[in-house]
DNA sequence: CCGCTTTACTAAAGCGGTTTTTGGGGCCTC
DNA sequence: GAGGCCCCAAAAACCGCTTTAGTAAAGCGG
């Protein structure tokens, strides 16, 4: 019961490999009878041409990656990457290609770079001189950079997290907060520092910060989840060196903060402001709703999409300018409360 | 600039493509020198085995396939699929598989999956008669259905949708519930009838209703998106005729109907009662916090992986019994308000 | 009826690997 | 000193498709 193959079709139609293979892929270099008659029995001993052969012999598989630098249990439970994948996927479909999902296999992302048959890859946070995207580079495949640093050898997707950062922590110093913490996203991989994009994030949120005059806020390192934001929460200093607003570098993170805040007893944002980054679809619903940084996450999928596929088509093209991010004020943020004032410690 | 082969690592290190292919799938084959020279070449230059010739060579993609009836930024929108990616995820990294996401190209499912080369499939939503699951069986693809119905053919992951759903009707009506009103998820592709989960959600329902007694639920259909949900409240009945309760089949579409209510000045759940289905990361946090069916998406993500890696090494498996559901009870729900009471009607 | 172009189809050479089979020494054994 | 074994490595077949180059027959103007 193996698979029906090319020549399977050919001799039941008394033709050649080649007819059968152009009944396909160039079926005016056929005559009308036997076009149809090699299309009836192809269908009638459901033939399906063998994808990697096909992909083997086109040099192309219609397939695009995507480069994940985590596992994807951990990545997806952030929307984020949801969000990117609709912008993603309306590319895609759009040009008939599917999207295979590249996270580390074994630890290592190389290797699974190695063993993905695709035409092109994005990547998703790695800084161009990671060894993964060496490994690319070698292999000759199309790369687009989605957050990462400015690449002379890639087109890179940005959106301009310096200044959505800075809007965020002049809004905290504006309503009086001086005592700030910080929860910094975590690096994508053990070994490496800081992301491209936190440490965009946090220049802009220090600019804010320094120019106000402020004192240094406290560093918390955590990840993309709910659940870290929580333990991120639990490291803050207590007593009166706790900090009064809260600029966390992932809404998820910032939900994990206001819950734990409430678990502790401390109001947001009487007591607390908290601060996020993404606005992703939840921000508006949590409690209370969470004022945050807004990103175009499914605007810089399909951006980073269109520009894969030029690439791929052997076009070159330059990196659009960063994506601009604005500040959207909800509930979660308030005025500094009269007892936390600096005035109140003179 | 093309790619380095097997071919030119083997004259440069002065051995047949033979021996090259050994040094990486068969060391054991070579004396220790060679081997050595072999693995050294093949470093130096860069060399990867093209994915296409090996999967081609190998009859195996070390790829499986995730069929999704929609289109991705449709499917994408609702958390659903991330929290189930979780769970496949973690069964692919374990056993060194990558994910392909398949949606329909150009309208068609079909043609989408004879362009993916994977080892297996796992389908979403997908009756076992569906003609996209027809080709797949042609193809001799294991494949393992979610949210599917019963099939001899194909191991069927479930949950317990119809128990779910009779919890959340009888939690309303108890409440003193009687004008009910359902949220019927719509088909997963424009020319069929309601999916598998949809039929058996609703027979849930109506078994509860009906053994109350209380009158036939007005019927609607929703998408699975929050703008979906808002649509459908205004479609309800308004005036006396308007449901005191609303069973919603996903928990997106159900924070749409709270969001609508809200916006006409209807109150949840003073004035109307919703209860979800999923119960997704973001009921605990909408406005009020949902009442909703729990079911165990992670889980089945990982199960229905599971198996279908069984079902690649060749074994058979049977499907499991379905997962269970619970009524997780919060905020959204509420005895029906005094002036709704039947007994007033009178 | 002859040479020329078209049309309709086929043979064979890849694509880049893996794997089965074959063969050439070197070392033992009797 | 011939035969037998083992160890290494190479040759060749194969995976299933595309595509180039080529051929036989048909069409056609003169």
């Amino acid at each position: 019961m193996s698979r029906v193959t090319i020549a399977d079709v050919a001799s039941a139609a008394g033709v050649s490999k080649t007819a059968v293979s152009f009944a396909f892929n160039n079926p005016e270099r056929l005559g009308q009878a036997t076009l149809e008659r090699v299309l009836g029995v192809a269908h009638d001993l459901g033939y399906t041409p063998h994808p990697a052969a096909r992909a083997l012999s086109m040099r192309r598989s219609g397939t695009i990656g995507l480069l994940i630098p985590q596992s994807l249990s951990m990545v997806f439970a952030n929307p984020f990457l949801g969000e990117l994948i609709q912008g993603l996927g309306e590319l895609c479909e759009e040009h008939d290609l599917t999207l295979l999902l590249v996270p580390p296999l074994d630890g290592s992302l190389e290797g699974a770079i190695r063993q993905a048959a695709v035409d092109g890859f994005i990547s998703l946070g790695l800084v161009p001189d990671d060894r993964a995207i060496e490994v690319l580079d070698g292999l000759g495949v199309p790369t687009v950079l989605i957050d990462s640093d400015e690449s002379p050898a890639h087109p890179v997707v940005n959106v301009d997290d310096r200044s959505g950062a800075q809007a965020a922590a002049t809004h905290l110093l504006e309503l009086g907060h001086r005592q700030l913490a910080i929860v910094v996203l975590p690096p994508a991989r053990a070994e490496m520092s800081y992301t491209p994009t936190a440490t965009r994030r946090l220049a802009g949120y220090n600019v804010a910060i320094e120019a106000a005059g402020a004192p240094t806020p406290h560093l918390v390192s955590a990840g993309i989840s709910v659940a870290a934001g929580t333990r991120a929460f639990e490291s803050l200093p207590s007593g009166k060196r706790r900090p009064t607003g809260v600029l966390v570098m992932s809404d998820m993170a910032a939900i994990g903060v206001i819950n734990a805040a409430n678990a502790a007893g401390i109001r947001v944002p009487e007591d607390l402001s908290v601060v996020g980054f993404d606005d992703l679809p939840v921000a508006p619903w949590t409690n209370p709703p969470l004022t945050t940084v807004r990103q175009p996450i499914v605007e810089k999928g399909r951006l980073a999409a269109s520009m894969l596929i030029e690439r791929m088509k052997g076009k070159s093209v330059a990196s659009p300018a960063p994506l601009s991010t604005t500040l959207v004020v909800r509930a979660s943020t308030a005025e500094v409360a009269a007892t936390d004032l600096p005035i109140k410690r003179r």
